[in-house]
DNA sequence: ACGCGGTAGTTGAAATTTCAACTACTTTCA
DNA sequence: TGAAAGTAGTTGAAATTTCAACTACCGCGT
């Protein structure tokens, strides 16, 4: 038995407010970083998950996992990365397959710098926009649905 | 007087979560779409939007406006559907700067073809995961965001 | 009528992303 | 042990997207 399929006007406009929405947020935000002279969102992304991993450091594949890219493409953002100096590759002394990559001082202080024009960015149109009880559905919801397509 | 810019842990994580689930969902649609041959979304965007246009037929400029892209990647884009035999360009008369893409039959049927498989992929990991007041809600707050990021 | 600022769309090159191999290593299991 | 299958990451080419000119035209003001 499949679980209802059908769709109905209400439920595909809303769609297509969502993915609307992101696109024109995520427009808004990048002005922002590029009106500050600051790299895009791509680079915020790997930095912030580097930043948040202990010591610093994170498997190639495990970066590309959480920062939803493919392999190959994380093989060229990080050769980008580290041609600007923000991270470093080491080899895995466990695994001679593996790499990790590595937040420089650089790395560190430049998510710094684009975190606080992105936190600014993401109050201005998303947070301000929500008050409580909004921010309890959208979550509860955004949640489920991660669930239900991560399979 | 500005608005309240300060961002909280909670509103912070369910930008995340807004931002990743846009991703993962249109990951797990575009598969769709390529398991079943088709071509990808920007495709249908656009052949959606001449499809609803008066007479299948918009100018460039606006259907760059409501694809959210750019005059320059709707040109390489319509050179692209062009080239398939899904929408032909036509000089605008009272214009002669002006260029209209206009929806062919084979652009009709591909829109269609593409539309059951994502108004399943749509149904699949949005519509079914929204009752009836979350979506009222969702509605309201992609709303309000859209609004006051367009300006 | 002329000229100037603005709009529509294109162009080609550069940057980025995708795709399909490919290398090198690890794991499994017979 | 050793071969097959799988994993990690890279590579280079193709496809796509971005960017900064550039052409052609419109429309206003004088």
């Amino acid at each position: 038995m499949t679980s209802r399929r059908k769709l109905d006007n209400q439920r595909n406009s809303v769609w297509r407010l969502f993915i609307t929405a992101n696109v024109i947020l995520l427009d808004r935000i990048g002005e922002k970083f590029s009106q500050a002279g600051l790299p895009s969102m791509d680079w915020y992304d790997v930095l912030l998950m580097l930043k948040e991993a202990p010591e610093h450091r994170l498997r190639l594949s495990e970066l590309a996992e959480k920062s939803l890219l493919s392999r190959s493409n994380l093989t060229h953002l990080v050769d980008r990365l580290e041609k600007a100096g923000l991270l470093y590759r080491e080899r895995c002394p466990s695994d001679r397959r593996g790499t990790y990559a590595v937040l420089t001082e650089a790395g560190m202080a430049m998510q710094q710098k684009m975190w606080s024009v992105y936190s600014e960015g993401i109050a201005e149109y998303f947070g301000c926009n929500l008050n409580d009880e909004e921010l309890q559905v959208m979550q509860r919801v955004l949640e489920r649905m991660l669930t239900v397509a991560r399979k």
